[in-house]
DNA sequence: CACTTTTCCCAAAACGTTTTGGAAAAAGGT
DNA sequence: ACCTTTTTCCAAAACGTTTTGGGAAAAGTG
């Protein structure tokens, strides 16, 4: 299946550092003590223009960084941040942690800082790598993403004082910060929209609990159809199941129109595509004409990719911002 | 759009490493020296087996974990590899870049090492990104993603001796570590194996150059038909472009079928799925039935998603490996 | 007992930076 | 000319670990 070829170079004893230059050595070239050449080059006001001018010339010239592990154990900061994905589940569209690790990494990196990932398999790896980031002095600040109704890990950070971000929210009393996506506001809009149409049958394919997001969707309409003036029947509101989202909205699109008064316009996340999408075609349904559908983030639907692209870029700056900010 | 909360805690000065015991109060409080200590938690044969044990009992008790920072500094090594990957293109699923970063990342916290990611949304990028990771002496070592035929990264990691691996290859005479799907030997056998069926027109839509793997996805289906004694047609060969597997698979795919002595079967790589599908529905081809499709990776279409997985977990495994194993 | 070997421990140096707390030289004020 | 202030530089300490090169005590050997 695989092609491989590895190719032994010889160890260079203690790494890679012996090539580049030093600030000993880089100070010895200008004939000036380390300090005074780390202290131009950090800009301080007690070395003059000149000399300032001279050992930043000769830094590059030489292509001198400063070591950043050197300068971490000294700072005694990392200048690192951790974040842990879950691959099991693919929050909204595929390339969703892709973007949205895009969006922070660049943030991150602006700052000067690292990132540094794990990926968990499950709630206890995901636990497991963030305490060994913690735990083991090996980040400044978290991200955490896809975070749980009730989610350990933000009791566990809040407990030490430990600088992080979520990206989600959680049923925490504690103060914490996070950036989420406005699902209430976007359901409610999304329902009065319809309701403006002229749709008095409005169905909610929502995400099933164990997450915040589904909650803030299904207030959102129902306060939309509040506003609207119309009536709220169960019989409209399905779950999809997180293990697998396409199926189960495959069954229950099929399901809600076995109703006797079928719906004229379906809200839902945007996981539930597929299977709506499905259901609907088996049903000889045409999307647009016979069933209006709403998906999350965007009126119409259409390919959800680009879009969340663009939407997750400001979220993922944010975040980044944050905790540089925290810290 | 999005509700956020920032949160701002009181800065702890020296980051939080105060909160968590050092070597040194860990060596006073065993009335032993941090040498002693420090070798009694590395096994060290000089130190005796009760003291040893008297240190790792001592250390759990109070949850000492040596600071990494500092090892590394002293050790001269970052304990820590590097990754930049490119959304632009998502070479074969969607989940393919979660999936791989899986592997390595499991392998590469394994090793007690560290993962820090790049994401370059273009070719510059990609570059600037894998600099600063190497001339700023932030890894021991680096992993490249989606290579080009050309690629200039390669070259610059030969020649400064730079420890890497590829997932691909590209066209460079020296010697290097990769792993790579081996897409000639695939889609030979996908080949022969069609052929053996008695289908007699095999069409191959593959992508553009650009990359390596569709040149030996080529190779395998030439040798393929020459192995079943088939002629090959130019006609039948296509390619689909990188900017957009699917629309372009799409066209190729009414194309084909405009030919007197339409394909009654098609290789393809899995970008192009979609766009086949698509083209086929139009053309009321029924897949697998009308025409026999091979997609990489697995015999007879199926989701992509759980097999591709299961099959790069090896490969991450080997990459992690082997960087590791180089250092 | 005197000598060698082994066992067990440790002080000091090193890794490369930044920060602290001056000190020498130059400039300014009277 | 003398004192004060400013400018410009630097030696030494610190960050927390591992490695080096012993050294003292205990154990083995004649």
């Amino acid at each position: 299946m695989f092609l491989e070829q590895s190719c032994n170079r010889i160890g260079l004893g203690k790494g890679f550092w012996s090539m580049t230059i030093n600030l000993k050595q880089l100070s010895k070239l200008l004939k000036l003590s380390p300090t005074t050449v780390s202290r131009a080059l950090a800009d301080y006001p007690d070395v003059s223009a000149k000399t300032r001018a001279r050992v930043k010339q000769m830094a590059i010239q030489q292509g001198y960084q400063p070591n950043p592990v050197a300068r971490r154990l000294q700072k005694g900061k990392t200048e690192t941040i951790g974040i842990v994905i879950t691959p099991e589940q693919n929050y909204f569209s595929d390339t969703f942690f892709i973007d949205l690790l895009s969006g922070i990494s660049n943030q991150i990196t602006r700052a000067g800082y690292e990132l540094i990932l794990g990926v968990a398999s499950d709630e206890e790896h995901e636990m497991q790598s963030m305490r060994r980031m913690v735990e083991g002095k090996r980040v400044d600040g978290m991200i955490l993403t896809l975070i749980r109704e009730q989610d350990s890990r933000v009791g566990y950070l809040l407990d030490r004082d430990f600088p992080f971000v979520l990206y989600g929210r959680t049923r925490e009393t504690r103060p914490y910060a996070f950036v989420d996506m406005d699902g209430k506001q976007a359901f409610e809009k999304a329902c009065t929209y319809l309701a403006g149409l002229g749709h008095r049958r409005i169905a909610l394919l929502n995400g099933e609990p164990g997450f915040m997001f589904p909650v803030g969707c299904r207030e959102g309409y129902e306060s939309g159809l509040f506003l609207s003036g119309l009536e709220l029947d169960p019989d409209l509101i399905r779950e999809w199941k997180h293990k697998d989202p396409s199926q189960s909205s495959y069954r229950w699109t099929l399901e809600l129109f076995k109703n006797d008064n079928p719906p004229t316009a379906i809200l839902f996340q945007t996981e539930a595509v597929n299977g709506i999408f499905k259901g609907l075609d088996e049903l000889d349904l045409q999307p647009g004409k016979d069933v209006a559908l709403i998906g999350y983030d965007d009126l119409e639907i259409a390919r959800i990719h680009r879009p969340s692209l663009s939407v997750l870029r400001p979220q993922a700056r944010e975040a980044g911002q944050r905790v540089v900010n925290i810290l």
